[in-house]
DNA sequence: GGTTTTGTTACCAAAAGGTTAATAATAGTT
DNA sequence: AACTATTATTAACCTTTTGGTAACAAAACC
C-alpha cells in the first residue's frame, strides 16, 4: 500500500506544524496550505487521499473550500475532515451538508486525530478489495480466481472464494454476519440462517479449523 | 447495537403506510404521527433516533415542529429529515435553518430513503465509541473483538465485551444503570434487576475486583 | 434495626453456531 | 434436450456458549 497523501489547510502556522509533525510521524505524506484558495489549488494538483480543513479561515472559509472541492471530479473520492473550535457546533451540520466525511474539534488530540484518520482511510480502501491478497501462507489472486495455499494451487467455488477474500482483505478484523451477507451475497438476497456457517465450514475444511475464529453473536475473522 | 427508532410525521396515511412498510422491512422500529403537534408529543416520549418530517401539514407544519423539537434538550441528538414535494424548493433553506439534517423530495424512492437514513445513522453512531480503547493495562480492540490484559489476549462474550468497552470508553466517568442498559442491552429489552451486577461480577473476576467501582444508587465506573 | 441496594452463586433456557446430509440450482457436455 | 458434475442452499439435528434469573447473602443507607 502506497503512502497516503494528506493535505492540511489551516491559517495558523502553529497548528499546521503540529499536525504535520504528528502525521509525518505516522508515515503520511503531508502538504499544507494556509487558506482556502490555496487549499483548493493544491488539492487539484496533489490529489490527496484526505484533506484536513479548518473551518474558520480568512479569504475562503472551510465550508466554501469544501464546496468547491466537492465539485471537482478528480477529487470525488477524497475524504474531507473539518477542524473546528468546540464552540462552533452549528458548523457540524453545515459541514456535512457540503459533503464532509467527519470533523474533529480543536484542540486536536493526536490520538483522536490518528484514530479518526486511520479509520477513514481504512474505510476508503476497504470497499475495494485488493487484486492480490497475501497472508503468510495463503495467496489470493482475484484476477485469476486462484488461491495458493502451502504452495498448492486450488480453485475455490465462487462463494467460498468471495468469502475468503473478504475475510482475508483484513485479517484479524471481525466481519459481522450482516456485513458478510451484504458484501458476499448482496444486499437484496435473502438466505437462510445457516448459509454462512456452512461456507465457513467448507473453508475450514480446506484451510484448517483454527484459521477462522468465530465471535459469537458477531461474526467471523481470519487469522494470519 | 439496538434497533434504531424512527418517527414518521405526515398527514397522508398512504405515505405513512408506505414509509412504515419500507422502514420496518429494514429492521427499524417505527412509529407514526399524523400532524406536527402529535409528532412533537410522540417525539418527546419515544426519543427517536431519527424523525422523518413532512413539511406541509395542517395544524402545525414541519418547520415549526422541527423548531420545537430542536428546543427539547432530550432530543438534541435526534436527526431530522424533511420530506417535501419537489416544487417546494424554498423550504430547503428554511429547513436547514431550523436544524434539519437532510431532506428528501417526494415522491420518495425507497432506495434513496434507505441510503440517506443509513448514512445519517452511521454518522450518528460513529462518534460513539472509539475503535481502540487503551487503559494503562487493558487494551480493547473493537475491530478484532480482542481484549489484551497484562499482555494476555482474551476473548470476552459479547455482553461482557460491550459493557467493558462502554465503561472503558470513558474511564472514571460513572455510567448510570439506566444508561448502561440502554447502551449495552438496547432500548427495548427488559431484563431483571440483577443482570448488570452479574455481568459486572464476571468482569471483576477477569480484571480484578477494584477495577470497577460501584456508586450506590447510581451505577458503575472503571478505574484506570 | 429495618430497608434498600448490590454481590454472589448456581442453575436453566434460549441463542448461536457446528455438522451432516439431502435437495435445488447452475453450468457444462454430449 | 438429457445427463452429469459442481456449487449453493436448506433442513434437521446436535453441541456449546451465553445471558438471564432466582434466591439468598452482604453491604450500605437511613
Amino acid at each position: 500500500m502506497s503512502k497516503f497523501k494528506i493535505l492540511l489547510v489551516d491559517d495558523e502556522p502553529d497548528i499546521l506544524e503540529f499536525l504535520s509533525y504528528n502525521l509525518n510521524k505516522e508515515g503520511y505524506k503531508v502538504e499544507t496550505a494556509e487558506n482556502g484558495i490555496e487549499g483548493v489549488r493544491k488539492a487539484k494538483i496533489m490529489k490527496p487521499d484526505l484533506i484536513l480543513l479548518d473551518i474558520m479561515m480568512p479569504e475562503m472559509d472551510g465550508i466554501e473550500a469544501c464546496n468547491q472541492i466537492r465539485q471537482i471530479e478528480s477529487l470525488s473520492n477524497t475524504l474531507i475532515v473539518f477542524l473546528s473550535a468546540r464552540t462552533e457546533e452549528f458548523t457540524q451540520l453545515a459541514g456535512f451538508e457540503v459533503g464532509a466525511n467527519d470533523y474533529i474539534t480543536k484542540p486536536v488530540k493526536p490520538k483522536v486525530l490518528m484514530s479518526k484518520i486511520k479509520a477513514l482511510l481504512k474505510l476508503k480502501t476497504q470497499d475495494a478489495i485488493e487484486e492480490v491478497i497475501e497472508l503468510s501462507d495463503i495467496k489470493i489472486d482475484r484476477e485469476t480466481y486462484k488461491v495458493i495455499f502451502d504452495s498448492e494451487e486450488l480453485t475455490l467455488p465462487r462463494k467460498e472464494f468471495e468469502l475468503l477474500s473478504l475475510l482475508a482483505s483484513n485479517p484479524k478484523r471481525v466481519f459481522k454476519r450482516e456485513e458478510i451477507l451484504e458484501k458476499v451475497w448482496g444486499n437484496e438476497v435473502v438466505v437462510g440462517g445457516r448459509t454462512i456457517d456452512v461456507h465457513i465450514r467448507k473453508l475450514r475444511e480446506k484451510f484448517g479449523n483454527d484459521r477462522f475464529t468465530t465471535i459469537k453473536g458477531v461474526g467471523y475473522k481470519i487469522n494470519d
